[in-house]
DNA sequence: AGACCAAGTGAATCTGTGA
DNA sequence: TTCACAGATTCACTTGGTC
């Protein structure tokens, strides 16, 4: 396991998903926050295998030759729900008991998600969908307007009513500056990760651009956070410690307008 | 077949769902329209083992008294999902090529509601959330603040420019003065019919207060009508019955100022 | 009329009790 | 042990009454 940033709140880890999580100790982290790639986007195989850009990137998009691309999405269903649990299992060893899953999925591999979660152990306790306001209208059809937070649990749940309850959906529109090509909103990462304590651990298998650990950082949770591409790593860390800045050197208003911006 | 209602906008029959619907005529029907009873509520069987107004309605609720049971709503769920495609299986054969299927489900049963929509034989297109804002809260969880819409195709759809795109998503509470503990917003509904053309047919096979039936009504649909219970038939018909004659004698404004009251 | 306040409600979920 | 049921808890929003 290669780490290739690591300070007080943050550690970034370099290589593959499944071989890193499998190394992780045991109990170490309070919630798994994560954006893995859905490989979703038609229903034939051919639709499947093209590039990641080429695939969920308009031919107008300005930043279209900036977005690298990423990889992880073209296995058909039964492979994704195969390998959804396979992960999603290495996490809950990785896992405090009681601690939570939280992963992002589309409508079409929702079932397949919620079938995952499961077999990876957990105890699945809900979906959570993110409305997109601004969504492509289709004629005669209802739009494809939302995207969906599958969340389980590491077995049962203490009951604390001292928390606070947490919204049961969350809306909000796609970055426009994106940095990555399935970037999600700051705002929505940070209401997803109040689920953890204060300084609790935060794990995103699947970082990206960082924006779960950019959340984290904002929520002064720590993070944990692991990429294979080389490109992506240089943006969260550098993502995560412009966050870290924030929150220590100008306070809560600032973060909160970052949330905004980014 | 047992009509208990007929004239040239609606038509209501009284009998089991899966019965009537084998009974009508193939191709009658532009859209499937209907809330069926989700067998949710609870982890646990005992759960799920008593009445409705006990399961559903809190005992502090001072109407308590004035709810009519419903059936249906005690099968696990590897029934429920054969039960769901068993009766989806029979609307698709009542249903003309290219039209509609929406079924409402809770977060619990979605997937086995999407496995079922595709085991009856449509085409699953996706997913519309219908969102409340006055939810029940958990403390230190996301709240189950949605219920979902599944909705899908029999066979390709047509692709027509000049029709209307329908949102993605709905927000609204539930009615407050319910006659059916499961009632839906008039609202909601009436965004949901307009999937048909209109004076097309709308067939819901699980009419209970008929809140489908009055948005056929308000938006110039026909519709077609399915309830068991005596009790919600006679609701029904009464509701449908005001809905017509607020467009008839009242036109379109009145109409519109209806779908906010119930 | 309008502003404000108090009470009531929800396809919820979990725990404890008693049969 | 299992099952049925009562009780407690959360908060956005609605309703109804008072000032």
């Amino acid at each position: 396991m290669t780490t290739f940033y690591e300070d007080d709140r943050a550690t970034l880890h370099s290589g593959d998903a499944l071989a890193v999580l499998h190394e992780l100790p045991s109990g170490c982290v309070d919630a798994v926050v994560s954006d893995p790639p859905y490989s979703s986007g038609g229903m034939v195989r051919g639709d499947r295998s093209g590039g990641t850009v080429s695939k969920y990137v308009t031919s107008q998009n300005t930043h279209r030759d900036e977005l690298v691309e990423f990889t992880g999405d073209n296995r058909d269903q039964r492979a994704y729900a195969y390998w959804s649990a396979l992960w999603m299992g290495e996490a809950l060893r990785a896992t405090k008991p009681g601690g939570i899953m939280i992963a992002f999925t589309d409508w079409r591999q929702l079932p397949a998600t919620t079938d995952a979660i499961q077999s990876g152990g957990w105890v699945w306790r809900g979906i959570v969908p993110w409305v997109k306001p601004n969504f492509r209208p289709q004629s005669g059809r209802f739009g494809a307007q939302c995207e969906y937070v599958v969340w389980g649990s590491a077995g049962p749940m203490e009951t604390d009513y001292t928390l606070p309850s947490l919204r049961g959906f969350f809306q909000g529109n796609s970055p426009r500056d994106r940095e990555h090509i399935t970037q999600k909103p700051v705002d929505v990462m940070r209401e997803l990760v109040k689920i953890a304590p204060e300084d609790g651990v935060i794990l995103d298998p699947f970082m990206g651009s960082g924006t779960t650990g950019v959340a984290a950082m904002l929520e002064r949770r720590k993070f944990v956070g692991v990429e294979m591409i080389t490109h992506y790593q240089q943006v969260a860390e550098r993502r995560i410690r412009e966050a870290q800045g924030l929150v220590v050197d100008k306070g809560d208003q600032a973060a909160l307008d970052f949330g905004g911006v980014a």
